[in-house]
DNA sequence: CTTCACGTTCATCGGGTGTTCATCTTTGGT
DNA sequence: ACCAAAGATGAACACCCGATGAACGTGAAG
């Protein structure tokens, strides 16, 4: 899940995206409602959390701003006070939902999961609670692999590769987008960590790993 | 948890109800909203799901007198219109927050549990309500953990991380969350108190304490 | 003042995890 | 059929993460 974080206080900032990392999200961090809006038209997120409080534009225009440019990414919206007048003016202009200061971390992670939920019932993007290919189910709450009903131990990268697979079924995947995203940038191109990993996974699963397959010079599909 | 359904249309009510009821919750029934101005004085509730469309008295009204009787439980509106006026309205006249039908279940439960935590935040919470996993039993009431029938003595932030773990199980809870949780806000991330902690409960729940499993580089998971 | 329970930090230890490397196998082109 | 390049795989290894025992500070109770 990629979340665009909109907030120029960098202590509750730190403390978001810190939390939100920790759910195994992407956060992006822009301190103020110009680099909002640039973030906002050059990537796509699944949720956008809106501080209001903010320098140059306030929050309000750079909600208004979104929905005028037809952008329907569910917005979360931060502020200081708890007045209801805000929270209503807030809706009108198109936030999603609404949570005063100081928010109840657990809560926050609530609200973004349920606007997440709600925004993937329109659209098709989204992923799941539970991703399934053939027999191998990978559940995000437990962080559970099931083949075939069984269940298989793996560790973190094994996992994050699975997911990678498993959520872009039918796709080909380069070496370098694998690297890039489960392992981060600036990997020394040379290394075959990825093939290490994709024949772990594809032993682990089983007769199901031949679901993974291999194609010469371009990569790895799934499906 | 004990929930008021004011919901005239038996498909959806029962529909909510079985749902409800497979988390654990009490959930009591009104077909009107005058039935279920009388429920809601008869007894007390974490949080009051309104359906809007009702016979006799439209929800609205229901929700503005219960406000006028002082009663401060958070109450969820739904509603078959997607309105976002009557959105606007609904929260303005008292409702803590609003889901349009159709729903989503899981999206229902979690803003459920949102609206309680909301509310346990400025009412002592209190109520009795026992956690259970296995062989292990928490009583909100008494504070007491009884494991396989044999009561066993914990501090409170023992407790707490229990409590956590018994409310989320089957989920990945990351470090940060938990701490966030249990200790609180902005703490050091370079602690390991939760390691030592979770060390602690595991040793006090003795073979239930396997339940709680560690995921490496990720969290820990009971369940 | 003493004692004790509790919360927290610290140091140490063991093992799982991530990574590299070398070797073997497969594939595609000539 | 042969060769070269790409991929698969087994093994080795360093390192980091988590488990744990112990010590320390603190505040409450006796």
């Amino acid at each position: 899940m990629n979340i665009l974080l909109i907030e120029d206080e960098m202590r509750v900032a730190d403390f978001v995206r810190r939390g939100l990392a920790a759910e195994g999200w992407n956060i992006d961090h822009a301190c103020d409602g110009e680099s909002g809006l640039t973030y906002a038209q050059n990537a796509t997120y699944d949720v956008i959390l809106l501080d209001l409080m903010l320098p140059g534009i306030p929050g309000q225009d750079v909600c208004r701003k979104l929905r005028a440019r037809r952008n329907t990414t569910p917005i979360l919206m931060l502020t200081a006070l708890d007045a209801s007048e805000e929270k209503v003016e807030g809706l009108r202009i198109g936030a999603d939902d609404y949570l005063p200061k100081p928010f109840d971390f657990d809560e926050l992670v609530a609200r973004i999961e349920a606007l997440r939920r709600r925004a993937t019932r329109y659209r098709a993007t989204g992923r799941g609670e539970i991703l399934q290919v053939g027999d191998t189910i990978f559940d995000r709450a437990s962080m559970q692999v099931h083949v075939n009903g069984m269940e298989v131990e793996m560790s973190k990268k094994e996992r994050d590769l699975l997911v990678l697979f498993m959520s872009n079924t039918g796709r080909v995947l380069s070496r370098e987008r694998i690297l890039n995203t489960v392992w981060g940038v600036n990997q020394d191109p040379l290394t075959n960590v990825v093939d290490v990993y994709v024949g772990r996974i594809r032993r682990k699963l089983g007769i199901e790993g031949n679901r993974i397959v291999t194609l010469r010079n371009v990569g790895y599909r799934m499906g």
